[in-house]
Parts: structure tokens; sequence; C-alpha cells
DNA sequence: TCCGACTGTCATAAAACTGTCACGGAACCG
DNA sequence: CGGTTCCGTGACAGTTTTATGACAGTCGGA
């Protein structure tokens, strides 16, 4: 999963510099352009991470700040604080405040990605690494690759969203109706029955060579990822 | 059984969009237009599911909400918030204060629907308790998953309703009809002594390999959970 | 346009699970 | 002690649910 960053500046030309930078660094990116604008994309679509500017319309960086510190949901988010040059004294409280790097204008667009790609690594390994893993099983989401003992596995990609879905709620038995709103999409109009025909494509793909099946099916229930079936 | 939707919504015409769109959907609706009322709908008759309109005369949308949370059998029922756009700080705190989803007005009723649905399908073991314990026994519900001793323990589906129930009343007996009201349904139209033959299927599941018996059986009363007496 | 990869559906086979019964043994009663 | 009542078992057939193989339609490149 591609790590999503929300930009909140209000300052439109930046907003599209960091944008492109960002994009062009294989993240999703959106943008808002005050306070209350962020906060409502915050609980829209949590974002792995927010570039905040200090200075802000409405409620300041420093505010929003402290509000998403506060909120439990929010308190782990990460964020990279945007601050003018000689703004010192805010670049402290802004650390104070609880954001996790800061920023000084102006600065190189490849800087800020470096700041990013750092704060993500450290906050967000899963994310920052872009893989998954289940025992043998690993998912590069980067590189979209499968392997599992190091052997590459090749997935369709159904298939793939289907394996990452399992392997970022390792264990977790899910409905042939939860699949297809977590794989499919909210608005498939899919017959459940489908998702039988993509576990048996996806245990084919991995178990071949004979493995031991990593996917337990629960009678009545769902399917899960799961090394031992009892 | 077609799931009972709760709307608590002050305006009368939007009450009857969602109904007609909720009933064409094949769910059972019914409605209430303040807090008082809703909180008295849910003790006389609870839904499977709430919307719940933020804005509401006498008591908030999210005060309801925050009392439904506290209480212990209404816990883990699913709710949707309705929120009017722009009030965005208000939709946080919804989030906030332990909403399922929220859906922003305007919306159109199928978007409702969509959400209705997948809220309804989605497992809630973050606000409903996930795992059941019992000795050695433990009993994961997300997972679907029963364990003793660590070791895993295959289920059916109906030995693990019934484990689920004796779990969830430790050491009480309970009479086969209860039993198979609360395991089988109130409609079921099953044999008593059908019982016997489920608890035999999870004592032998349960005690494999030599354990301890953990079901007691209390001659013309009934089963429990409980360790043999002595 | 042709081809291969991928999807969604079916019909059918294969498992897993259920509900009942009959029988035998255990518990309880006087 | 008998006589009853109640429970434990093993077997079994019917049902439900899942696995499988096949197939046609789609889509996006070569």
């Amino acid at each position: 999963m591609t790590p999503h960053i929300l930009v909140v500046e209000d300052e439109a030309a930046l907003v599209e510099l960091l944008r492109y930078n960002l994009e062009e660094e294989g993240f999703r990116v959106s943008a808002a352009a005050d306070g209350e604008a962020a906060l409502a994309a915050v609980a829209e679509d949590k974002p792995d991470l927010i570039v905040l500017d200090l200075m802000l319309p409405l409620i300041s960086g420093l505010e929003i700040c402290r509000q998403l510190r506060r909120r439990p949901e929010t308190r782990g988010l990460p964020i990279i604080m945007l601050t003018a040059r000689g703004e010192e004294s805010d670049r402290i409280r802004g650390l104070d405040s609880g954001a996790d790097d800061y920023v000084t204008k102006p600065f190189s667009p490849s800087e800020l990605v470096a700041r990013v790609r750092a704060v993500l690594r450290r906050a967000r390994p899963a994310l920052a690494q872009d893989s998954l893993g289940y025992g043998e099983l690993v998912m590069d989401l980067a590189k979209r690759r499968v392997t599992r003992e190091g052997r590459a596995i090749h997935l369709s990609p159904t298939e793939f969203r289907l394996l990452q879905y399992f392997m970022e709620h390792p264990g977790r038995v899910f409905s042939r109706e939860q699949l297809l709103d977590a794989v499919w999409g909210l608005d498939a109009e899919v017959e459940p029955r489908t998702v039988d025909a993509h576990i048996r494509r996806l245990r084919k793909a991995l178990n071949d060579g004979g493995k031991a099946d990593l996917i337990r099916t629960e009678r009545a229930a769902g399917y899960a990822l799961d090394s031992k079936p009892y």
C-alpha cells in the first residue's frame, strides 16, 4: 500500500510543488489549505504522515498538532512541520507540541522527501519499507512482489490485494462479504462465491510445490491467513 | 432474519427518505425523533445498527453515542453518524466518541445503504469483547479460534457457538431448551436431545488428549461449563 | 486484430457438519 | 434391590458448505 501523505499548506504553489515531488516518489498525496480542512481530511481518510505548515489561516499548525496528539486514533500520526527561517522559537514549540521533524523554508524538495521517508521509516516500518511479512511469506508493496522462502510467487492483481488484506490482519477470519467490501470495494457487485475462486487461485500460487496451506477455511465463517489449521 | 435499523433523526422528510430506501433493501426500520426516544427505542427493541444524526433536540447524537458505548449490552452496537457538511470538527468528535462510520449530508441513499451493509458485515472486535477465557481455555472471536493450554482446537460452527455461550456464562447451568434458544435460535425446530450430541462432540474436541472434562452434567437440569465437582 | 492473462460464474464433486435413533449404562427413587 | 428416568455413545443418512475444473467474457498489450 502506498503511503498516504497529507499536505497542509495554504500557499497553492508550494502545495503543487510538494504534490509533484511526493507523487513522483510513489506517495499518495492529498492537500488541505487550512486547519479545519486538515482536520476534516484526517477524519475522512487518515493519512500515514502529515506535512504541516506552521503558519496557517484559521487554526495554527501548532494547534492542529496538539489536537491530533490529543486524540487516541491520531496520536501516533507522524507530523513534519514546515517553518519559516527565523521562526526558531516556533520551531522549538513545534517539536514541543509533538511534531516528529521540521523543515525550514525554503527547502529543497528532495530534502523534504528524504525526511518524509525517514520519519515514516521510524514511525511505520511496515509502510516505509513497504513490506509485510507473515512467517516465510514476504510481500513487498513497492515492488509489488511476493516471495515464500525467498522464492518469487506470481499473483494476479486481485490475488495480490486479497493476500495483502490478509497479511494486514493475520489470523483473522473474514467472511466472503467482508472480503468483498475490503478487496473488491463497497460497491462491487460480485457473487460472494467468487471469493472462493480467488482463494483457490491464491492457495495454488502460494502452495505451489507442495508447501503447507497458509489459508484456513473456517466453515460458515470465512477465511483467514493462518499457518496451522488446527 | 432481516436486520433492524434504528434511524434517529428529527427531520421527518429525511427519516422517510431513509426508511424508504432501507426498507427497499430489505431492512426493518424504526425511527426516533430525538435522543430520549432513541434511548427508549434501543431499550425496547435493540436494533442491529443505528443511523444517528449528530444534531438532535434534547440530547445530542454525540451524547447518545457515548451513553450507548458505556453500557455493556449496547457497547458493540454499530453506529453510523450523520453529519452536516461543515461540521467537520463534530465529525471528528463523532468518530472519537465511538461511531463506526459517518456520512456527510447531503448524501445519496445508495451510499448510506452501502455503508450500512458494510458496517453490519464488519466484525467489531475492537469494541465488542473479542476474546473469552476460562481457565486454560481461550476463545478468540476475531480469529475464530479456540485454544487449550495454547494448543489450537478445531470446532464445528455449532460447537463453537455452544462453547461461546458457555464461556459467556461460565459455571452456569443451562437446560437443553435454554441452549437451543440461545445457540440454535428461538425458532429452531430441533430435538432437545440433539444438544447431547453436540455436548459430546464438544467434550471430545476439548478433552482430546485425555484432559479433564470441562463440562459438567447436571442431571435433570442441564449442562454447565465447569470443572468437575471435587 | 490476435493472444495471453485475468475475472466472475457455474455445475459438480468432495468434505464437513447436523440431527436422530437405538441401545446400554448410570443415577435416582421408593 | 427393581423400576424409572436420564445421559453417553456410536452409527448414519441427509444437508450444508466448500473445493475444483471448466468456460466465456474482458482487457491490454504485442
